[in-house]
DNA sequence: CCTGTTCCATAACGGTCGGTATATAATGTG
DNA sequence: CACATTATATACCGACCGTTATGGAACAGG
């Protein structure tokens, strides 16, 4: 079968253009994610923030499902940028200290609702949003496979002493972060988390 | 007006007996409770599980939100007893530990379900459920305010060094507290959980 | 027995959930 | 203009939510 040759407009839409950004929808969508939870935001709370119909947010992003994935894509892009640029800090202690203290930033902020978005939509997991728990877990297990080698290289240039695990060490800085995401969203101040981030440093091995 | 004197028969039951155990009841919708959350627990989930029909449970319980109430205390009573014997250690490295290595055993179990039910219920906050949140976060306070005073008392003992800050401490186990029942509920193994708590360890300030 | 009281079982209440069918409005193309 | 295509708006779907009204069953006291 011979194809024409398609002068490729880029944007050439043939029907009635929609009347709303999709990046900004979904940047509203994010939000009340974020503020509620996978199951604690319903399809009136997302439309309406969003400022679109129901059958407007179907056509767009699918359904409620994939309507998250993609705003847990752009809350990892956006929110959880720091999480890459600390594993180039130089030495293992400011890796750990710029995770930390970018933990506070995001999660225990003004601006954004409080604690980690991830954190929320997974730890309640009613039977449908089993694969919402699924693809957190699998987010978070990549990104700490990634903290892991960060250690034993820091190990392997004298930054940890050799007695340390480097699993093991992960796992508390995780447990770390997590704890400043439940406690941001229970209510504690910067000041407190602060108070929290200086002590855990003071308890970072030297080398 | 003349009052008889109430011969106090103690259990003097006037109508039907009921024909289901209301502490036995109360443990099943505990453990539904633990599992899915206050949200995420249904009335049906729970008169299924307690075997009972659901007028039974208004009547023996008053409504959802008193029945989780009771189902907290009694999960307090229960299974966060090793906190209050945990301040009891001769040491705050020892108190630290029995901390820590008692929340694998409730929250890491096999038994029972993964994570801390407080977390599960607290963390997403649906509207109507705002004073299940913050009945959550008043009992996790208060058994925190006691922590710190251990703390506290430790420094004086000389059982910690005068640098380092009790109140920051507190804050640093908990948030370990938080994140074994966070990765517990993540599906973390017993094992990964006792290298994290084996990890903690190595980090305690000494004396 | 009868009455009062308490409990169980069924069924229903209004409301909200995620998801859609239908009809209409706005565009590009002939 | 007609036509195909796409987006919007309204109204609706069945299922489930927490809660309760209703009617009958089991007990104590008279």
């Amino acid at each position: 079968m011979e194809q024409d040759v398609i002068p490729a407009p880029a944007a050439a839409q043939k029907g009635r253009p929609r009347e709303f950004c999709v990046d900004q929808a979904l940047a509203e969508a994010l939000h009340v994610f974020w503020a509620k939870g996978y199951d604690g935001a319903s399809m009136t709370d997302l439309t309406e923030a969003m400022g679109i119909t129901k059958p407007s947010l179907y056509a767009a992003f699918g359904n409620k499902e994939a309507l998250f994935h993609k705003a847990l894509d752009l809350y990892e892009q956006e929110k959880l940028e720091y999480g890459r640029a600390a594993l180039e800090q130089p030495t293992a202690r400011k890796v750990a200290e710029y995770y930390l203290r970018g933990a506070i930033d995001v999660h225990g902020g003004t601006s954004d609702p409080k604690g980690c978005m991830g954190l929320i939509s997974s730890l309640a997991c009613s039977p449908e949003a089993e694969s919402i728990k699924a693809d957190v877990v699998r987010r978070r297990a990549s990104s700490q496979r990634a903290l892991v080698e960060r250690f034993e290289r820091a190990k392997a240039e004298g930054d940890i002493p050799a007695h340390v695990d480097a699993e093991g060490l992960t796992s508390v800085l995780y447990a770390l972060l997590q704890g400043i995401s439940v406690q941001a969203g229970a209510g504690a101040t910067p000041a407190e988390l602060e108070r929290l981030v200086d002590t855990s440093m003071t308890l970072w091995p030297s080398p």
